[in-house]
DNA sequence: AATGAAACCTGACAGC
DNA sequence: TGCTGTCAGGTTTCAT
């Protein structure tokens, strides 16, 4: 479900909501697909630790935890949660009702809960030693123009499917793919290696610009998307290509044509994108 | 090495 | 009502 600003905005308030607090104890739901360390080694892990920050790297949430006093010199550890296509982490109280599909709650000192749940099942929680994940590929947030172009230099595959490769730039999925390349005026299908400087730079700029305004509109709930308060985004709102399939362009009134590329709907004006 | 298709899951929705 | 088919914010694996 969520790409970089849906992450964004949960890891904020999941920030805000729990940072300082300890996990007492941690129920971990029967099946172990939705984890990628064993249920052993996580429950072990965050049990009677303090959570010093909740931050994004990538699609990935990062809780960066305290060292635990009785093990004997051992650094810090982290808890890194992908979220998959429909994953949701929520605090909340004990009291309000569990939600199908929760597969995984920490309870906190505070008297709260910390819950995961994730209907279909695409989501992974592993356990780390070491306070240094980086995540797959670059920020875009934070990425150089230079560097940014050299990431598709020579590169054959179309412009979308780099975008959404994850070793080259993390946390751009297949909603701001699309989104950025109309406001860049690109082709989904163009090569990516064959971009003009000009029109990387236009991308560049494009794609650091719709995150920071979908971040600052809380993400896109397009089916299921909510913060960790429970709540919907609005940049939905601004999609001005993403699922409107046959809809008026919104600068040329052309029809918005789907195509599928590298697996994926992908959503372009015809006319603005060259 | 790199590219694309299929697989992994459940749920929602359209059409019959 | 209920069946079938399609689609969905992502990643990994397997065949070319």
């Amino acid at each position: 479900m969520p790409e970089l600003p849906e992450v964004e905005t949960i890891a904020r308030g999941l920030d805000k909501g729990v940072r300082g607090d300890v996990i007492d104890s941690v129920w971990l739901g029967s099946y172990p697909e939705p984890l990628k360390s064993s249920a052993q080694q996580i429950a072990g892990t965050l049990t009677g630790t303090r959570i010093a920050r909740v931050r994004r790297v990538g699609k990935h949430l990062v809780f960066d935890l305290e060292p635990k006093r009785s093990r004997n010199g051992r650094g810090s550890r982290q808890w890194i949660v992908h979220l998959g296509m429909t994953g949701r982490m929520l605090v909340a109280s004990p009291d309000e009702e569990l939600p199908k599909h929760t597969h995984a709650v920490a309870s906190l000192a505070s008297g709260r809960e910390l819950r995961f749940v994730d209907p279909r099942r695409f989501g992974r929680l592993s356990v780390r030693a070491a306070a240094d994940f980086a995540g797959p590929g670059t920020e875009p947030l934070t990425i150089t123009a230079e560097q940014f172009t050299e990431l598709f230099r020579s590169r054959k595959t179309s412009i979308k499917a780099a975008l959404l490769n994850q070793k080259l730039l993390h946390g751009v999925g297949n909603i701001y793919a699309d989104e950025s390349l109309f406001r860049a005026g690109i082709r989904p299908r163009r090569a990516a290696g064959r971009l003009t400087r000009a029109e990387l730079d236009a991308l560049h700029a494009a794609i650091k610009q719709v995150l920071n305004d979908a971040i600052r509109l809380g993400g896109s709930s397009v089916s299921d998307y909510v913060n960790a308060e429970g709540r919907e985004g609005f940049f939905q709102l601004r999609h001005r290509v993403y699922m409107r399939t046959g809809q008026p362009c919104l600068v040329c009134r052309t029809r918005i044509k789907r195509i599928v590329l590298g697996g994926r709907g992908t959503h372009y004006c015809p006319k603005c994108q060259k």
